[in-house]
This record gives C-alpha cells, sequence and structure tokens, in this order.
DNA sequence: TCGCAACCTTGATCGAAGTCAAAACACCGG
DNA sequence: CCGGTGTTTTGACTTCGATCAAGGTTGCGA
C-alpha cells in the first residue's frame, strides 16, 4: 500500500540470494550494513499463518516475495481483511509487543525479518528510518482510510471494481506504467478472500465479477486471468473521482 | 483514537488561557521550550470546515477543546467519516502538502497548532517526537482497521452499540474509569454525523437507537443525553469479544 | 406567542446483497 | 481415466437496511 518508495528495495547484488538488500535510500552505507547483517529471510507455504492476532511478535519484516492479507475475526466467524500486504509493503509494528492482527500468506511467501529489539534500537539513533517509517505508515492510514469509504459507503460492484483497479495498479507499476492502456494480471486472491477484503459475500463477489465480465468491463481467461480492455472504463466503475484517487 | 498517552498534554499554567501545552512526555526541557514558542491557537465554530480535502495545509495541531470529522466525500453525495477528533488528538500528516480529508468542526472547536515546517525542522533532530507520532500513527491505524471490521461486518445494531462504547469509553476515560458500572454522556454527533461514521442511513441510525432503548440497553434523555446502566450489557451488543478489544 | 428551521422518529415499501442449495469446473493423485 | 476435494458459478428465496414520505420535537428569532 506504499505511496512512496519502498523501506526496502530490489538491487542486483550476486551474493544475496533472493536479489533484495536492505535498503533505506535515504541512509548513509553505514546503517546499510548495520541493517544488512541484521536481517534474515523466512518463507511460508500458502495458507500457512505467519503470525495470529494476539501473538507475541518479535520481529518487522517487508514483504519480498508473495503474498499476504492481514485480518480481524469476530467469534462467530465473520472475517474482514484489514490489508493486503503485497511485495515491498512492511509488516510489524515498532514499539509494540502483540500482533493486532492475523498475517495469513496467501502465496508462497518470503520475508525478510529483523528482530524488533536491535530494529527499534537503531530506529532510535537513526531518525531517517524512523521517519520514513512514519511516512510508510502514513500511507497505511491513507489506504485504510480510502478502504473504509469503500466497506461503508460503495456498491458491490463499485468494490469489485476498485479492487481490480488497486491490483491492476499495483500489478502495473512494477512492471511499466500502462494508464490508458490495455492492462493484463492475475487476480492473487480466491473470491472467498475477496469477499473478505471488500465486506461481501463470494457469491456476491462471484456475481459481479460475472456482470462485470456480461458488460465488457474486463475479459476473464479461466477464473484468475484478467484482462482489462479498457482501463479508465474500469475505473469509471469505481465510483471515485477521474483520477481515481486511489493511494497505491 | 489514541491509545498511548497524547501527543500534548493539558496541565495547570497561569499564563496559558486554555491550559494547554506542547508536550512530548519524552522530552527535555529545551525541546518543550522550543515547542513553546513556536504554537498558537485556532478556534472555529460549529459547522465550520477546519480545511477541505485537496487543499494545502501548511500545519499540524492538536485538538485541546471540542470535537471535529475527518471525513471524504464521494461527486454523487455519499460520505464517510474516517475519523473523530477528540481533544489531545492530532492533526496533520508532517511530510504532506496536502489534506487528504476534509475536517469540519462538530462543536466550537480550539486547536493547538504548530507551522508544519518549523515542526518538521524540530522533527528532524528530535527523535523522541517522531516515535511518539509514529505511536500515535500505529494507534490511529489501529482504529481505523478496527473500523473497517465495523462496516464490513457488522450489522446496523452492533454498529451502534460499539460507536456507543467508544464514545462512552473515551467520555469516561477523562472522568473515571467505570467500567461495568452505570454510564453517562451525552452524544457529540448528530444522527447525520453517526450514519455517516457507521456507513448507514440516518433512519436506520434513529431505529436502532429507539431499539436499543426498548430494549433497556441504553436510557436516552432528550436526543442526545445517554445513560447506560450496565456497560458490560453494551459491550456484548457490540459483537466483540469479552474485553471489547476496540482501541480508544 | 408564533412561525420557521433543524433535527429526529416512525411507517410503508423496495431492492441490493445475503443465505441456502445445487451444479459446474479444475486440479490432483492413484 | 476416475474419484475426490476445493473453488467458482448460478439459481431461488429471504432479509436487512435503504428509500420515500409523513409527522413530531425542540429551539430560536421576530
Amino acid at each position: 500500500m506504499a505511496l512512496s518508495e519502498p523501506f526496502i528495495k530490489n538491487h542486483d547484488c550476486a551474493d544475496c540470494p533472493i536479489r533484495h538488500r536492505a535498503v533505506c535510500a535515504r541512509c548513509e552505507t553505514d546503517e546499510l550494513r548495520e541493517l544488512e547483517e541484521m536481517k534474515f529471510y523466512r518463507t511460508f507455504e500458502a495458507g500457512q499463518t505467519v503470525i495470529w492476532s494476539g501473538d507475541r511478535m518479535d520481529f518487522v519484516a517487508s514483504v519480498v516475495e508473495g503474498i499476504a492479507t492481514l485480518s480481524q475475526t469476530m467469534e462467530d466467524g465473520r472475517t474482514q481483511m484489514v490489508g493486503l500486504l503485497l511485495p515491498s509493503d512492511f509488516v510489524g509494528r515498532p514499539g509494540r509487543e502483540i500482533a493486532a492482527y492475523d498475517v495469513i500468506a496467501t502465496t508462497t511467501l518470503t520475508m525478510c525479518c529483523f528482530r524488533k529489539k536491535p530494529f527499534e534500537e537503531m530506529m532510535a539513533h537513526t531518525p531517517h528510518i524512523g521517519q520514513r517509517l512514519l511516512e510508510m505508515t502514513l500511507d497505511e492510514l491513507d489506504a485504510a482510510r480510502e478502504w473504509m469509504l469503500l466497506l461503508g459507503r460503495k456498491t458491490a460492484r463499485e468494490k469489485i471494481a476498485s479492487l481490480l483497479a488497486i491490483i491492476a495498479r499495483r500489478d502495473a507499476s512494477l512492471k511499466l506504467a500502462t494508464t490508458r492502456r490495455k492492462i493484463v494480471f492475475d487476480l492473487p486472491l480466491t473470491r472467498e478472500a475477496m469477499a473478505d477484503y471488500l465486506g461481501l459475500t463470494l457469491e456476491t463477489v462471484s456475481r459481479q465479477i460475472s456482470a462485470l465480465k456480461r458488460d465488457g468491463v474486463i475479459v476473464l481467461e479461466g477464473k484468475r486471468h484478467v484482462t482489462v480492455p479498457d482501463f479508465d472504463r474500469l475505473l469509471g466503475e469505481t465510483g471515485d473521482d477521474a483520477d481515481g484517487g486511489l493511494p497505491t
């Protein structure tokens, strides 16, 4: 959900097995080395739970590869996704002991982790890192509030269109800025996960996707592969104003 | 929405007309003085707009007295509140030029403001302040996500009960922790504002409040003065687990 | 005191999304 | 190729909250 540059960036580095290095864009090399030395990697299978809400969480991390969801569940089983973690997104809450949400790997997931304690110590004497984190948290807050508008006021069709637009944009930004042209991507979520994200049931999600397909807003190949022939047309279905306004 | 201590605290100070001083709990006196010198106050009438979404916003602020709302509006007029600002809450986004939401005074409102530029400069050489701000932003993020669960998955009755519980708690915490006993407070919002917060219509809000009254969960005197005879009973209506789990 | 304007409540009706149920599809291992 | 499991689609029906439409309160200024 990051508007601004990621906390951690990919790079080309022969000795770095997953082409990934701890990089704060504004930091000096010494700090880089410090971060570099304390990092470690963890991977999870699709469907595995990274952490349960309420558990002690002694690390912070950055998503390297794959997708994870943040969600909350009520006792009776109703669940709501409160965030979608894509590569370069940050997970964890400096200064907090306990995880507030379930983090679940949707696909095979690789995260670049830092033990919380040393990370926090480093933050304390490296203002840039804290500032970077504050910016990213503000971005997440914006995204969460944008989502509140979606959950509280949008119709099912608008919700679906908004989700597709966000995923398309997020996906496209990694490849090429292709606004106003054909966009192709794969849905990283099941219908059920989409429903949990959008505050709908999976049946409604399915029906609305069928409707968008019927109306020619999207083209489906299989269940997951989506082609958007006219991205502006899709944006028009989101209910947002011309520019789309959505962060990410 | 702050779980942790407010960025700015009230205190007793004869030369401070509204008994309010810039205080970062962790800061040294020099920093205090610096903040102290750059602060200024602004007041707004009930109903006045503090700032429009999209406007340049060259200050950050802390609410001293009164209540304001953060909201987003779609072109066709649907609006969703994304935050409620009560005394001690922080407004503004260091590092951001433009306001992302409409900020509207619900009651007469007094804010303690700091020009953004000098405030940011101060942040740059005072890690404590940035850290404090990060913590507060994380709290807001938690609150926003809690609200996503409410908007996406709760019934109208649960939504109303949750809102009442939050206002009651917030209000009570300023006076006395009175969990599990009778709680009395005034609703600071019109039915319409509640509807915009909860993603409902004002008619539904009205009906559900009537229903809670009929069921004895709350007692109303006039339209705004609420008595909760049994706070746990109210919590039971929110759909949250035993403890209520809600931030704030 | 009246009249007006907010604000709130209540009723009747409607419709979007939820629920329940069945069937289609896809993918996998044997 | 088959049966099985998990995902997705589609249909029939229900329901919660929205919409439309009166009325009721309250407070204020003339």
